[in-house]
RNA sequence: CGGGAUAUAGCUCAGCUUGGUAGAGCACCUGCUUUGGGAGCAGGGUGUCGUAGGUUCAAAUCCUACUAUCCCGACCA
């Protein structure tokens, strides 16, 4: 029994923290502020890689990698961009080490220092579009669709596992575009296939929307985001699309010739995701149990135990029959696992996988061979179920599509009990406090006041929901003219 | 970067007040018995007591500095 979780309606960061290291998915690490992923939490993203990469393919873009390294000058060509990023950049300033003459190991040789000192990449867009000015010339080079998988360093205060560390794993994509609407078109896409993934892979329910200047990534004239919901009550930015405008373009000199032979700057966008989606998905689904993973990402869909006894006769039947199993399982394209293993006995497994996050347990001993039957566990709901041998492998197919819907089904719920319509400052105050979640509320528009009800609450304007109703109102806050209402939380 | 806490076996922690040659549980290894919700018995190994100084005959224990981690703030995907 040593893992046990802290309760989830005790304490719970301490809940994420505990289930985040006792699942498997990843480990704290020698280096400050950042962490090691381990072989679960991998596969996991893995997982939701290989699937975005495919969904970017589909959309026509290509992946390319372009150096960890940015020189300095670059950085500081985009004048919010910079302003943005400063603040969490490591910084490169010597290329060698040597033995300490005063024998303290190795030292900092300070002969090495470099001519310009170079930034480990907090995002790429310096770097790529001075790259992209040898790229562009025609509007027959137009659109330029690309996206590196990468890791990034942001020199972050304060870290979580998978939510903000130092160093993290992502994808980024960059486009240039001849014309203002196709980037705009290309920006909304990208945001459309991130709430696709979200909720048809994650089974994690979205929210569409636009930030406030406040929020914006720094260099974009508009960015997207999908924000979803976690079981606390606090959002998450969980996918982000930015409408880069001409900015960079601007920034690097990408320019040019369209049909008419005028000469004119590109359109950019970027857009990207990155390892904290793991971090959503453990805290927008799982248990005191451990995590609950939807089939569709999980690296294991299935696991297989037998429950054997001293009869080696009847050992023997029951590793045949799940053998078989197995195969069948595979063959159908399922993600299976055979724990055969004799070290550790049921009990232990159940917990064990329970831990993990496997959609489905298949249980089979003595006493279920005899009924033909086999003991099937989903995790989603912990129901266990008696289900023939016979068209077992339909059945848990069918499961696997089920647990995915219901996964889903559920956070819907729980996601659609917590948009709270408010119109008055009290109220606004005591839903924060009491009940959390989205709250749905007017807003003059103006940056000062979304900065007052930040300071006095915390909560941040998390987006302004795409296709939104427009509605006459006063502004929560100073009573000032709004047409909308606008997406409020306490927020990661 | 400010406030708080912690640092001893792989993990969780006791020991520190009152200085005297390092402890428990879990995990691990061996054997046997077991296997339907984290097995039982027997035996066994495990330490630069975070790092560096200082006080002392003697430091896990007292003092100083440093480092790291966690929690709470400011900042952020």
């Amino acid at each position: 029994m040593s893992k046990t979780l802290t309760n989830r309606n005790e304490d719970y960061s301490q809940w994420y923290n505990d289930i985040v290291l006792k699942s498997g998915l990843a480990d704290y690490s020698a280096v400050r502020g950042c962490m090691v992923i381990k072989p679960h939490g991998y596969a996991l993203w893995e997982n939701m890689r290989d699937v975005l990469d495919k969904m970017f393919k589909d959309t026509g873009h290509q992946n390319a990698y372009f150096p960890l390294f940015i020189p300095k000058s670059f950085l500081s060509k985009e004048a919010a961009h910079v302003e943005g990023f400063a603040k969490e950049c490591a910084v490169v300033t010597h290329y060698r080490l040597k033995n300490d003459p005063n024998g303290g190991g190795v030292i900092v040789d300070p002969d090495a220092k470099l001519e310009e000192e170079l930034i480990v990449r907090p995002t790429s867009e310096t770097i790529i579009w001075s790259t992209y000015k040898n790229w562009v010339q025609s509007y027959r080079d137009l659109p330029l669709l690309i996206n590196q998988w990468a890791n990034v360093v942001r020199w972050e205060m304060r870290t979580r596992l998978f939510l903000r560390t130092a160093e993290f794993l992502w994808q980024e994509g960059h486009t240039a575009h001849a014309t203002k609407q196709e980037a705009v078109e290309e920006t909304e896409r990208m945001l459309e296939v991130y709430a696709t993934f979200a909720e048809e892979y994650m089974a994690m329910p979205i929210i569409r929307g636009v930030k406030t200047a406040n929020e914006r990534f720094a260099g974009a004239e508009d960015t997207y985001c999908i924000e979803a919901l976690m079981q606390d009550g606090k959002a998450l930015q969980a996918g982000t699309s930015h409408f880069l405008g001409q900015n960079f373009a601007k920034a690097f000199d990408v320019k040019f010739s369209d049909k008419e032979n005028k000469l004119d700057y590109v359109w950019a966008t970027s857009w990207g995701v990155s390892t904290r989606l793991v971090g959503a998905l453990v805290m927008a689904h799982s248990d005191d149990e451990g995590l609950v993973l939807p089939p569709r990402l999980a690296p294991l869909q299935v696991v297989i135990i037998p429950i054997y006894n001293k009869d080696e006769e009847v050992r023997k039947r029951i590793h045949d029959k799940l053998s078989g199993l197995t195969k069948e399982l595979k063959a159908k394209g399922i993600r299976v696992k055979f724990d055969d293993d004799d070290n550790n006995r049921p009990g232990w497994k159940f917990a064990e996988y329970e831990l993990k996050g496997m959609p489905v347990r298949v249980a089979l001993g003595a006493r279920d061979l005899e009924n033909n039957v086999a003991e099937v566990a989903r995790r989603d709901t912990k129901e266990k179920m008696q289900i023939s041998l016979d068209g077992l492998v339909g059945s848990i197919e069918k499961l696997l599509e089920d647990i995915q819907t219901n996964m889903y089904q559920r956070a819907l719920k729980f996601r659609d009990e917590h948009i709270s319509k408010v119109d008055s400052w009290d109220e606004f105050v005591k839903v924060l406090e009491e009940k959390g979640g989205f709250i749905s509320a007017h807003w003059d528009g103006s940056s000062e006041t979304e900065e007052k009800i930040k300071q006095m609450t915390k909560a941040t304007i998390r987006c302004i929901p795409l296709n939104n109703v427009q509605e006459e109102g006063k502004c929560i806050l100073t009573g000032n003219p709004s047409k909308e209402r606008v997406l409020f939380a306490v927020a990661y």
